[in-house]
RNA sequence: GCCGUCGUAGCUCAGCCUGGUAGAGCGUCCGCCUGUUAAGCGGAAGGUCAACGGUUCGAAACCGUUCGACGGCGCCA
């Protein structure tokens, strides 16, 4: 059994091979068959010619629509008239599962298309996502190993979540109330107190009602904690970490970039340092740009959009006003009304992949940030524990996976930077 | 939560403004075709026009309500 991305090269011309996939296109002419065969690798026309397989084979080939499974045998030929310049003239056309007509044709919907989810992603657009976000993710993995970082477990089932609480999922936990993780930095923040660096990669979920191609219901959170660590350092890591990850991706995915009509080339100037830029620098950028902000505005999606719109690597916003980050996150001592925190935002308009800080060390703060918010202190003692027995500095930070999918594969919408995307309208299939 | 667009054949859509017996392309099925490129030619089947209510002699169309989907904003990663 041979590979179809093997099969399509001159070292298997006049070469019998077998090849097992499913047809992805095909066309038939009196006597002779063109099907496109698909397998996870690539795609390969086969010709099946009457009297060069047995009439009950040939027969087979005419009526085997979109997607049928076969096995075939043949001989590798070059051949100009072929897309791809080769193909498989066969001498065994196997039909190992028929085919019902296709539902996925030649115009879909969107909608369609979200409801065969489940036969969508046979699509060579999303086989070539997964395997972009797979190198992805190893890349970050054999990063975060070289720089002596710990991979740990979080729990998904919490009682308590670092973000607002109105936009958890509820559920049933025995006889009371869990929830379903947003983040977490909490549980990573106990951990640097005996690995020091640690990373966890787990799904993360988010009942905000959001309608935006920049949103996800459950989505895959890189998160990444460290002792000792302030936060020119913090951002030291992220912009080390994210260009490895684009590397091992330029490095492994040059077919699936291709694909993805991304140019490696825009990809591989993924170097660190990124640029920084500062809050306030931020304001008076967009300020000139035109746009309506004063200091104090948060970042949306438009403003985002003009701060990196012109970019081709990402960059970080330094030091938000503390009005729009959480409580948790350290003051800044040289303009006490900002956190030590930063955002990285992806180029050319794609926007926010991480936020990170370095992490309030005084419980006293924390405890009056909490109160302004309401928040009751109950659910907060474990963590507020972590600050009186040996509290160090530290810093984190999140990234979201299908962001950096959705970048580095110039998505449209983040829902395709993961298979079965789970959004407020969408948990089926 | 807010703003907008849409729902007609298996799929993609036209028809709606200006009310009068439901259309096209693709797919499916049948026939022809030994070099096609999501081929070509001929034929056939296929519709409770999202649902409910109203206006009207007459509603896919006009009005209302509901449901569903999609696009954008806010919130965030």
């Amino acid at each position: 059994m041979v590979a179809i991305k093997d099969a399509l090269s001159k070292d298997h011309v006049g070469k019998k091979v077998q090849v097992k996939g499913w047809i992805y296109r095909t066309r038939s002419s009196g006597g002779i068959v063109f099907a496109v065969l698909r397998d996870s690798t690539g795609i390969i026309q086969v010709t099946v010619k009457k009297g060069n397989v047995p009439d009950a084979e040939f027969e087979n080939a005419t009526k085997s629509g979109i997607e049928s499974s076969v096995i075939i045998e043949g001989e590798v030929a070059e051949d100009k008239r072929a897309p791809g310049g080769f193909e498989i003239r066969a001498s065994k056309f196997q039909l190992v599962g028929i085919a019902e007509a296709f539902p996925i044709t030649e115009y879909q919907s969107t909608e369609l298309l979200l409801d065969l989810r489940h036969l969508w992603i046979r699509s060579r657009e999303q086989t070539a996502v997964a395997k972009v976000k797979a190198a992805l993710v190893r890349g970050g993995r054999e990063w975060f190993h070289d720089n002596g970082y710990v991979e740990v477990n979080p729990p998904i089932v919490t009682g308590v979540c670092p973000e607002d609480s109105t936009t958890l999922f509820q559920m049933k936990y025995f006889d009371r109330i869990a929830y379903l993780s947003q983040s977490a930095q909490f549980y990573l923040e106990s951990l640097i107190f005996s690995l020091e660096k640690v990373y966890a990669i787990t799904p993360s979920f988010r009942a905000e009602k959001s309608r935006t191609p920049r949103h996800l219901a459950e989505f895959w959170h890189m998160e990444m904690e460290a002792a000792w660590l302030d936060n020119d350092e913090n951002m030291k890591v992220q912009e080390g970490l994210v260009s490895a990850m684009v590397q091992n991706v330029v490095a492994e995915c040059s077919e699936e970039l291709r694909l993805l009509k991304r140019d490696p080339a825009s990809l591989k100037k993924m170097e660190p340092p990124f640029d920084r830029m500062k809050y306030d620098e931020a304001m008076e950028y967009l300020q000139k740009k035109g746009h309506d902000v004063s200091w104090g505005s948060d970042l949306g999606a438009v403003e985002e959009r003009t701060l990196t719109v012109d970019r081709d690597t990402p960059v970080f916003i330094v030091n938000y006003p503390k009005e729009l980050k959480p409580f948790y996150m350290k003051e800044n001592p040289e303009d006490k009304r900002t956190y030590k925190n930063s955002d990285l935002l992806a180029p050319e308009g794609f926007g926010e992949i991480i936020g990170g800080s370095e992490r309030e060390t005084d419980n006293n703060l924390i405890i009056e940030r909490l109160r302004e918010k309401g928040e009751s202190l109950d659910n907060y003692q474990w963590y507020l524990d972590l600050r009186k027995y040996g509290s160090v500095p530290h810093s984190g930070f999140g990234l979201g996976i299908e962001r950096i999918v959705t970048w580095v594969c110039k998505l449209e919408h983040i829902r395709d930077a993961i298979p079965y995307p789970r959004t407020v309208a969408r948990v089926y299939p």
